[in-house]
DNA sequence: ATGTCCGTTCGGTATTGCCGAACAGTGTTC
DNA sequence: GAACACTGTTCGGCAATACCGAACGGACAT
């Protein structure tokens, strides 16, 4: 349920809003009167909603008992919006390589102000299929990606961005401190390497790097995530080295450079 | 452009119609007034819905001189659609399987009323990326998967489909009349796979073969797609047979049994 | 300095999207 | 089998609200 800014449009926002809460719902999909009443509108109006979100393909209806499920549309937009992303397009098949290479699941993200966006993944062979959501801004302290993209702007704004999200604590391992976060930014940023050991999820590590666009700015990190069963040491510095090597590669296919220590 | 059925949403079909737009514009985005000319808007009312879609993530605005691009909630929401759909999210594993063993890009459809829908799509490695749109509904004569599909249905349904379709050319090896479409159909029957040899595109070549859910009924289809070099005919059985073995597969992770000849 | 483009803001009008009630199917219960 | 309790669908009427057009202000070019 978002809040609405000036200059919204009503019924454009109740229309997403019936999207949105379709798309989290059970697989069986929902019926109209369920969708009516969770989310507090008449029953000819979500109807009417409905139709239209359908015509459009944004939904679709179950024959018998119509109930209401996410619709092709949705899928069709999210690829276009992926092959339109320049990020994305360009090193789909540099995140399938890495994947190929390390048998981990592989994620890219984009870098929203500083906070990660993932918008691609590849699993990896007989992946637990540990379940990450792509297009949502995620929290930089937390991920490898988050702090290897943080490693890249000045001290100051990381506080400041830490200080805005909170530093929210998901497992034991999880940094919650802003000092502890500068260590370890500061380990990022010699090694060009950021890892994240048990601090999202228990079990899981997670290696990222940063990779940067023509005009030497952070557009992103990418990332390899595994179970962690016998991480030794010196398996991590090798796969950090080879994410580090494959954003390189990104950063020379998105035509960039390498970070010109602007601060 | 969609037209508008009973008891639609004026607003929220044209901002609908508004993320299309934007989706099938150039890469470095549109402006409001570009998008308020071309869609015959009043520049308020569509800087009103902009602004809605903005708030929700569907649209997002490149930085100096307010551009309008596709936002991360369609990635998000594409996401999402294809890990609920059992289809999709159950075959991903093979469909990868599939693009290993044999080097070619493969795709999935649901069969959406004889009609093909791809949803899913893996890219065979270093493979020219021709563009194949999720999401939409494709003919059904001119690819393999659409032949598959056919197959499954009782010739009068087929013939049915094949004329409120239209059998459209797109290379001189289309299949343009009911005739040859059915020698065609009956030749899918006899394998268990179809085979597209240039009929959608020139030097593309397509193995398909169906799948079916647990009340026997034909849920969509798989096929391999790649450049036709050396094709020998030995080659195709073989990639036939094994493209039909990963559908069978498909059947067997959806609780589903092989067509039970309900004709 | 004048021009033209852009995006943003705002008030007034009538369009139109919302409501509620009535209708029509379907299956469940007694 | 009839009554009920649910569904989804349709429709007329009122008022909310989404649209329009005009005015403002900023960025460039001319």
């Amino acid at each position: 349920m978002l809040e609405k800014s000036a200059y919204s449009v009503g019924s454009v926002s109740r229309a997403l809003n019936l999207v949105d809460h379709i798309i989290n719902a059970p697989h069986e999909g929902l019926t109209l009167s369920e969708i009516m009443r969770e989310t507090k509108g008449s029953k000819s109006a979500t109807f009417a909603l409905l139709r239209t979100l359908i015509d459009h393909g944004y939904l679709r209806i179950t024959e018998p008992g119509p109930r209401y499920l996410p619709g092709m549309a949705l899928i069709r937009l999210g690829d276009l919006a992926s092959a339109r992303d320049p990020i994305a397009s360009i090193s789909r098949s540099i995140l399938n390589d890495l994947s190929v290479k390390t048998g981990l699941t592989v994620r890219i993200a984009r870098n929203d102000n500083g906070y990660p966006v993932f918008i691609e993944r590849v699993d990896g062979p007989g992946m637990v299929r540990f379940f990450t959501p792509l297009g949502v801004r995620e929290l930089p302290h937390i991920s490898s990606v988050g702090k290897a993209i943080l490693a890249q702007l000045p001290n100051e704004q990381i506080r400041q961005i830490a200080e805005e999200s909170g530093l929210a604590a998901r497992t034991p391992k999880s940094i919650t401190t802003v000092s502890k976060l500068m260590t370890d930014i500061r380990k990022v940023r010699v090694r060009g390497y950021a890892v994240d050991d048990e601090e999202d999820a228990q079990g899981v590590f997670c290696v990222g790097a940063a990779f940067f666009d023509h005009s030497g700015s952070c557009a992103g990190g990418i990332s390899a995530t595994g179970i962690k069963t016998d991480l030794s040491a010196e398996k991590v510095e090798k796969l950090g080295k080879l994410v580090f090597k494959h954003a390189e590669i990104i950063t020379k296919a998105l035509g960039g450079r390498t970070k010109s220590r602007s601060q």
